[in-house]
DNA sequence: ACCTGAACACCGTTCAAGT
DNA sequence: ACCTGAACACCGTTCAAGT
């Protein structure tokens, strides 16, 4: 099958998926692919813009929302997107880097207009919830594989879900205070 | 001199901040201090724990806040501390995975609970402001870096200047609705 | 105890040469 | 046009051997 930009970014966002970032390396890429590592170069760019490519696939759910979606559950979906993928926080961080009018921002932008707040501060209100849960979700993700890589830390299953309960609450607290 | 981890985190700290993370390798430290690599890890355990300690250091001037420095004001010096750090985020989000009760966490907790809120929420808040800022900061850095590597971005002072008062605003507005 | 020398198992990226 | 082969200039980490 030929080489195509597609198929390189579906490779590597399944290889994210299921091995992480830290093993998303150009030459793994083309592993994958039976290529050689300078084939993939034909294609794209750099591995930079490759992993924006991949922030973009990762966010396409939440391109168009439900018009009546409240604000709150599209952050809801949006950090829920982000956190099953070890270390989505830092890719998704490098791909607002490079685009600040990712989604969800436009689509929240909308909702906050819509709810009466100004232009400017619904931009503004917008812009802090991604961040909010860009850093928690980056925080959280960066905790558990630090526990992982650590020995001394037992699975012990009813702190984790202690943890992730308690980050689960501090996230919802955030963003009803800037979204509320 | 004899090294200690001392001075490998004084030196680390010193080419992080003149010259930035990706130039960061274990390498061009032990070159820094005249030594061979393998040398450093008779000092410290790995790079992740050097970069841990690095981040103390940093934020080792908001250890002991003024007792009635207003929290909002806390997280702006927290936030301007990052930075100039090119990399700073990333080097804190690395370091509040490993200890969610670094600096400011811990005086943050005690204004809010002193200006009434409850132990929980005042919990809450103070996480939900360091994500916060923690996400901002990240986000406005890898921007800067993506535009560094950019050819095509020529140096428009004025729209640079832009950018970061708007930045600027979207952190103080989050901030004050998350701790106001 | 502290450090060197040398290796191991990797990276991203480039580019002449092949087809 | 598209890909290979091979290199360039790097990484973090380990560990026997030296002092």
């Amino acid at each position: 099958m030929a080489l195509t930009e597609e198929r390189i970014v579906a490779t590597a966002h399944a290889l994210l998926v299921d091995r992480g970032l830290p093993d998303l390396t150009m030459r793994r890429i083309a592993a994958e692919l039976d290529v050689r590592p300078g084939a993939l170069y034909y294609h794209v760019d750099s591995k930079q813009q490759l992993l924006a490519r991949i922030a973009a696939r990762v966010l396409r759910p939440l391109q168009a929302p439900a018009p009546d979606e409240d604000p709150r559950e599209l952050m809801e979906r949006f950090r829920r997107l982000v956190l099953p993928l070890r270390d989505g926080g830092d890719l998704m961080l490098v791909a607002f880097g490079l685009d600040p009018r990712l989604p969800p921002v436009p689509g929240l932008v909308g909702q906050l207009t819509a709810r009466g707040f100004d232009e400017d501060d619904a931009e503004r209100r917008a812009a802090a919830a991604v961040r909010l849960s860009l850093g928690a979700v980056a925080v959280e993700q960066n905790a558990a594989l630090l526990r992982a890589a650590d020995p001394q830390s037992a699975d012990d299953a009813a702190r984790e879900a202690a943890r992730r309960a308690a980050e689960d609450r501090l996230h919802v607290r955030g963003i009803d205070l800037l979204l509320g």
